[in-house]
RNA sequence: GCCGCAGUAGCUCAGAUGGUAGAGCAACGCAUUCGUAAUGCGUGGGUCGGGGGUUCGAGUCCCUUCUGCGGCACCA
């Protein structure tokens, strides 16, 4: 028999007989170890303690002390064990997948009738008891002929074609929690004991395509959440509220920022508070613009079909449009318009407006672009998803020469607003040609490392995230992370050289001769609507001072005090502070609850002896005490704040 | 768009088995003038998402439609 050598990762190596299994190291190590194994680590690769090695190897036992291979075997494994109980509890249920995602695993399944809510209960009493049974896990790897026949044999189609889809030289392997049977790459744990009873719960219930392709049918998907200990699980169950607490469509009415209603799906109705917000964030952005070189300019809403049949969006985009037909007794001729979706079409045509000279290049057009989609209904999410939103859009047309620069300068305003408004730091993707495109290969590979060098200049970490481009040209997206750590893509930087040439757009070179400028198009905060649902969840609707819709409640605490109150909501007024006087018969700790809970950053109490001392009670929103402050202080020390981060 | 669930007062929700609606908070009125997260009492408020049907009778049963929610698909 060969012998093989195993190193540790002590750096010790020991040598075995080949096709050794880690669980037999570990037995050959100590007794504990062998009982704590879970799985190993072979050169790096997760492996299964039962599958032999047969080659000199970095060998490694993974505990439950490991976090990360044991919560990808116990989620796994319970995956398993779900789909088991499913099929003992409904024999006639088809399995198809059941993937491993974060903070948890699902299992899709084929159901005549779905799974209700009630079900879950019954499942996981079942999976319970396969816990408590310690059935053992055993694995072989099969003969794709066999798996195949085995599977048709049993009328289960859907394994049979993930199957056929698996590459010929690869192995399939079969693995049996107890007696239930899956075709499963593995590894898993060693018995069914091995999951926490108590650190699983199953979630929903939802449909899902078979193979995320919606021309496919519909299987019944369930999701299940699961840690290695009943206190983990509690502490991600604790994360789920407090991603509830901070529900913009909830605070969104808890603030009274905005509604919206059946009668316009998908557009928002903002209130005066909400608005405040909005136009603040505006009036920041349009700062930002002009001191980055933009100008701004505004376009038309509804546009004549024959603009988007030349910028190729009528073609491709047209059932995601809303279409706009005037009726012939309205119109002299009846013209079919759309109302547009996005704004570059709009900007090739004032950047067609006269002869541009290679002098004119880079021209930063931006406008805080009013759009509209079609978007599809399940796509709909309070204001973060919508059908009618503004960009804060921008092209630059510029020479290829200076795309490298102008990606280099975009990013330089990203970070600037980014940290402005209170996100430190982001993540750039770079995502390089789709199957389906437009344009030369010579193009492609133009523009695909022009942009590449570019971000390769700035300095900053980026992934690459192949075949993710736009149609028409390479981009860099940018996300960033929130307060509670979700994820969110935001800003973007595309390189278009296909709708310059379908507008015709063009600029005289320096040689005489008319060339093509590219067009990059590019968004830091995406739309107002989704970018202040994000700022809102962000800061659990505590916005900074500047952006707060009001900033301030004077609130009486005798009647007396009224007028001193009024005094001085008009000097904060006067100082462009947003204040309002609360001077309702009501108690102050009414008042400051009620504002508490309004998320106002600021609460000025007035009684008696300020009305003498000519001062007021200062409450700062999440602070327990307050404090007594002169008029003067007061107002220097909020003007300061009020003012937008780039104005101080 | 697809699968599932839901829609009752401004908000949160209750209304076995069909017998024409209820609570808390909010609003409004009165009293109370009170020192930092809910003062007391009283009053008003709903064509039960829309449409159609079954029935003597529908919030409740059936059909249909709209909207929302959770996923999937989509996201120029």
């Amino acid at each position: 028999m060969a012998q093989i050598s195993l190193t540790f990762p002590d750096g010790n190596s020991r040598d075995y007989e080949a096709g050794v299994t880690p669980q037999e190291v570990a037995a050959s190590i100590s007794k504990s170890l062998s009982k704590k194994a879970v799985s190993a680590q072979i050169d790096g690769r997760h492996w299964d303690l039962q599958w032999p090695v047969e080659h000199d190897a970095a060998i490694a036992i993974n505990t439950n002390d490991d976090p990360a291979p044991a919560l990808e075997l116990i989620r796994h494994d319970l995956a398993h064990i779900m789909a088991r109980a499913v099929q003992e509890i409904w024999p006639d249920v088809q399995v198809t997948i059941g993937p491993v995602i974060e903070n948890g695993w699902y299992y899709d399944f084929d159901r005549a009738e779905p799974f209700t809510p009630d079900d879950l209960g019954r499942i996981e009493a079942k999976m319970r008891e396969i816990i408590a049974a310690r059935d053992p896990v055993r694995t072989e790897i099969w003969e794709r002929d066999r798996a195949i026949a085995h599977y048709r044999e049993r009328g289960e189609p859907y394994k049979v074609e993930l199957i056929e889809a698996i590459p010929g030289d690869e192995p399939l392997r079969m693995y049996w929690h107890g007696e239930w049977q899956d075709l499963c790459r593995g590894p898993h744990l060693q018995h069914t004991g091995q999951v926490p009873a108590d650190g699983f719960r199953l979630m929903s219930v939802a449909g899902a395509y078979w193979r995320g392709d919606s021309t496919r049918p519909m299987l019944q998907r369930i999701y299940g959440v699961a840690f290695r200990t009943k206190a983990e699980l509690a502490a991600h169950l604790t994360m789920l509220e407090e991603a509830a607490r901070r529900d913009h469509r909830k605070l969104g009415r808890e603030m009274d920022l905005f509604h919206m209603q059946e009668e316009a799906p998908g557009q928002v109705f903002w209130h005066p508070n909400g608005w405040s917000i909005y136009t603040s964030l505006q009036d920041y952005m349009r700062r930002m613009q002009r001191a980055h070189g933009y100008v701004e300019v505004n376009t038309p809403q509804v546009v004549d079909r024959k603009l988007w049949e030349a910028s190729g969006h009528w073609d491709k985009y047209q059932e995601h449009m809303f279409i706009v037909e005037v009726d012939e007794e309205h119109a002299r001729e009846k013209a079919i318009n759309a109302l547009k979706p996005m704004n570059c079409p709009c900007h090739v045509q004032i950047y067609n407006q006269g002869i541009k000279s290679y002098r004119d290049l880079p021209l930063r057009m931006a406008e805080f672009g009013s759009c509209n989609r079609y978007e599809p209904s399940g796509a709909l999410h309070g204001i973060m998803r919508v059908r009618g939103f503004t960009q804060d859009d921008a092209h630059v047309f510029c020479t290829e020469e200076q795309i490298e620069g102008e990606c280099a300068r975009f990013i330089d305003m990203l970070a600037q607003v980014y940290r402005d408004l209170g996100f430190e730091s982001f993540d750039i993707k770079f995502s390089t040609r789709p199957e389906k495109r437009v344009g030369s290969e010579e193009s492609w590979d133009y523009v695909e490392t022009a942009l590449e060098n570019a971000i390769k200049a700035t300095g900053h970490p980026y992934t690459l995230d192949p075949g993710e481009g736009a149609f028409y040209g390479p981009k860099l997206d940018f996300k960033l992370t929130d307060a509670i750590g979700r994820e969110w893509q935001l800003g973007t930087f595309q390189v278009d050289p296909n709708l310059p040439e379908r507008l015709n757009a063009s600029y005289v070179a320096p040689d005489g001769a008319k060339r093509r400028p590219y067009m990059l198009h590019r968004a830091i905060l995406g739309s107002f609507e989704r970018f202040i649902g994000i700022l809102i969840e962000n800061y659990e609707g505590k916005l900074p001072f500047w952006l707060a819709p009001r900033q301030v409640v004077v609130a009486s605490i005798v009647s007396d005090a009224d007028g001193f109150v009024g005094e001085v909501t008009d000097m904060l007024r006067k100082n462009g502070i947003r204040a309002e006087a609360d001077t309702r018969n009501e108690k102050i700790n009414f008042k400051v609850r009620e504002h508490s809970v309004g998320k106002v950053p600021v609460i000025l109490a007035v009684g008696a002896r300020e009305v003498e001392e000519r001062s007021v009670s200062v409450r700062r929103l999440g602070d327990k005490g307050t404090r007594s402050v002169d008029l003067d202080t007061l107002v220097a020390e909020l003007s300061a704040e009020a003012a937008a981060p780039d104005r101080r």
